[in-house]
Formats: structure tokens, C-alpha cells, sequence
DNA sequence: TAGTTGATCAAGCGATTGGTTGAATAATGG
DNA sequence: CCATTATTCAACCAATCGCTTGATCAACTA
């Protein structure tokens, strides 16, 4: 998988869970797999509503489907979950880590200017 | 803070991330804080977009601003990317307990009709 | 004071989103 | 075969998104 299509794998993924429903979904699903009928039950709108929500959720990796008769289970695949995380963490631990290199700076410093010149790092 | 108001910040937070160039932005504030035009810079996007970007990017609280004379610095806000991972690993690791049970079932069973039954939990 | 720089506001535009209703497809069971 | 059940397809709609251009606001500086 090039960049680029990480990239957009990245944008659908984060897309998926900017909605309540579909947060919901994965909440259920984390519990174990879950038909599209079972799915919409909780919520006031309609099945096709939800299997479009379910769609998104298949197009960006977050879930899959197998076969039951007419139903299409929906399975939570907690590796795509992973990959969110890892994301996050990554820049949020420069970010500290930048923030730990300050902080020694600032405790071995007498003045606000050393501050001021770290800050630019 | 409620319920609903949390659940409207991770809506935010996470439509937020959709976006490549807001990713791409939050990537650059991991190394230290921004202006608008520097971060304005890489993207061939007009300043008020990136601005828009940003307001976006603060809504959710995701990053923070200060003032220097007529600039308006952004910078990263960590503690907002730890709740993501938080909200994210909850979801997987239930998930990921779910599986470890099912497959000490299996383990310790001879025919697949046990596993079957164990998807239902 | 006038000009410049940094950023935002405002209005508009094409594309996309989340939802609907209605019809179609697929698989089961009497 | 026929009716039922589970799901999806298709067309449509209001709202929102990302971006643009043009104007405005705020603060520094020659």
C-alpha cells in the first residue's frame, strides 16, 4: 500500500468515526459480530440508513462482512482500530517528548529568555 | 461536561482528522507551535483556508491559541489526542479480550458448534 | 500618519453527507 | 412456486464541507 492511498485510508477511517451512529455501531460490534437489522434496531432510522453507515465503516477498513443465509454479518476488525491509534500516538508522543526536553531546559535556566529560544525547536 | 457535549467533542475531533492537510498541520505543531501563514506555507491553499482549517482544529480542541503582536500562534494540544486513543482502545481491547476468550474456548473444545455458540456472547 | 503585514469575516460555489421513500435483488421456508 | 425476510440500489433533498475572491479588522513600523 503506497502513501497515498494510506492517506486516504487514514481520511475514511477518521471520517467513519466523526459519527455517533457509526461510533455506536463499532461500540455493539466490539462486543461481536451483529446483522444490519440487529444494528438498526437501537436507532430511529431506517435500515437502509444504517447499511450505508455500515458501507462506510467496510470502505475504511473498520469492519467486515461475511455470509448467513440473507444475512451479512458485520465483524469490528480492531487492527484498522490499531492503526488509528498508532497515528495519534505518534504525533502526540513528539509533542510530549518535545515538551519533557523543554521542561529540562527551563529547571536547568535561570531566565524566561532560554525559554523563549527552545520554543522555536 | 455531559454526555452529549463529549460526544459532540469526539465528533469534532475525529471529522478533524479526516482531513489530510488538517493531519498534515497537526503533524507540523507536534515540533512546535505555528502561525497561520507559516503553516499556510507547504499547502497551494489560500491563508483563509488554513485559517478555516484551524478554527476547525480548535473547535475540537485539538490545538490551542496565543497571541504575539498580530500573529496568533497555534499550538498542539495533546491531552485532546490522548482521549481519541482512549476512546479508540476501549473499543478495540474489549474486542481483543472478546477474541482471547473465544480462543481459549476453542482451545479447550473438540467440534466448531462450541465457537458458534460463543460468537452469540 | 500612512502603509504594510497577519489574520479573519462574508458571500458564494461545486461536491459530499446523512437521511428519506420506493423499487429491486437474494436467499429461506412453507 | 410463492410469500417472507434481509439487504441493497436508485433517486432525491436539505445541510454541510472545502475552497475561492473580496473586503475588513488589528497591530506593527517607516
Amino acid at each position: 500500500m503506497d502513501a497515498a492511498a494510506a492517506d486516504e485510508r487514514l481520511d475514511r477511517a477518521f471520517m467513519a468515526l466523526a459519527d455517533p451512529v457509526r461510533r455506536s455501531i463499532l461500540a455493539r460490534l466490539s462486543r461481536g459480530p451483529a446483522t444490519v437489522t440487529e444494528l438498526a434496531e437501537p436507532f430511529d432510522i431506517t435500515t437502509q440508513a444504517v447499511s450505508k453507515h455500515i458501507q462506510v465503516l467496510e470502505s475504511a477498513g473498520l469492519v467486515t462482512r461475511s455470509r448467513d443465509a440473507q444475512r451479512r454479518p458485520v465483524h469490528l476488525d480492531a487492527a484498522a482500530l490499531e492503526t488509528l491509534t498508532e497515528w495519534i500516538d505518534r504525533y502526540r508522543l513528539i509533542h510530549e517528548q518535545r515538551f519533557r526536553r523543554l521542561d529540562a531546559l527551563l529547571a536547568s535556566a535561570d531566565g524566561g529568555d532560554a525559554a523563549a529560544s527552545a520554543e522555536q525547536d
